[in-house]
DNA sequence: TTACGGTCAGGGGC
DNA sequence: GGCCCCTGACCGTA
């Protein structure tokens, strides 16, 4: 049924260009890494120094689908992450935890929050909202994935699922301000959930192709990099689970592109 | 159209 | 096997 393609250890073919960067455009990335690191240096070191390494990745692969999933954190760092994003994540309220779907306004079903750099906004389902400063826990989940990826991230958008009635429905995350080349990296923590993948081309009653949904279970302590094409071709969905009982939160760290207009 | 509700099919329990 | 109930998939929708 699952159409995705497992490789062995290490084995990975991703667009991750952090891989296959030049040596020009490497340089240039230390240095905004450098800036934007001088805070707080030794004490992410310190941190990250209690990261453990991930085990290999497994390669998911349909048409025009590219992910990698590893297991990045132990059940023990695991377990200590997600009590301390317990105390410190601080989840939006009121109208913010509002959405507009054909005209009629829905409580969201989950909870959230955006963190990231100084002056970062980000638009979702039309509306805009501003990042708050990194808490520890987020900055040090952040390093952990970019260590593990040579990827750097500006902004997390963080979701609570209290149980398996809370979900997300399908969509693809097209977003204008994120940057193309950039993968989105899906820290989980807490239940497992499934996460399921459509193709663009094979949704609705009058789909064009017939291609099998991918279905994955997102495990505690994981880690799923959704590399370009994928946002452009596969919309994705966390779908109700009445069986899942205990929380889960995802991080879903990205890269915004700076509006140079201003 | 990141939402919900209606409908339907399939599976499990009795 | 047959019925009921639950779950999940799919679709329509302003």
């Amino acid at each position: 049924m699952e159409k995705f393609v497992v490789r062995g250890p290490n084995k990975r073919s991703c667009t991750n260009d952090a891989l296959i960067r030049s040596p020009r455009k490497k340089v240039k990335l230390e240095e905004d890494e450098r800036l934007k690191e001088e805070e707080d240096e030794e004490d992410e070191d310190e941190a990250l120094a209690e990261f453990s390494n991930p085990v290999p990745w497994q390669k998911i692969e349909a048409e025009g689908l590219d992910c990698d999933y590893a297991q990045l954190f132990s059940k023990e760092e695991a377990d200590k992450l997600f009590k301390q994003l317990e105390e410190e994540v601080v989840y939006s309220t009121g109208e913010e935890a509002k959405v507009q779907v054909f005209g009629k306004v829905y409580n969201i079903p989950r909870k959230q929050a955006t963190y990231g750099d100084a002056g970062l906004t980000y638009t979702y389902s039309g509306v805009r909202r501003s990042a708050c400063p990194w808490t520890p826990t987020l900055k040090s989940i952040r390093d952990a994935v970019t260590k593990t990826t040579a990827q750097t991230f500006n902004f997390v958008l963080v979701n609570r699922y209290k149980d398996g009635q809370d979900h997300m429905g399908e969509h693809r995350d097209d977003e204008k301000e994120l940057d193309p080349l950039c993968p989105i990296a899906s820290v989980s923590l807490g239940a497992a959930r499934d996460f399921i993948f459509r193709h663009r081309d094979a949704r609705g009653k009058q789909s064009r192709r017939q291609i099998e949904p991918v279905r994955l279970e997102l495990a505690h302590g994981s880690l799923l990099l959704m590399n370009p094409p994928t946002n452009t071709f596969w919309y994705h969905s966390l779908p109700v689970r009445k069986k899942v009982l205990l929380p889960r939160i995802n991080l879903t760290f990205r890269r915004i592109i700076l509006d140079r207009k201003k």
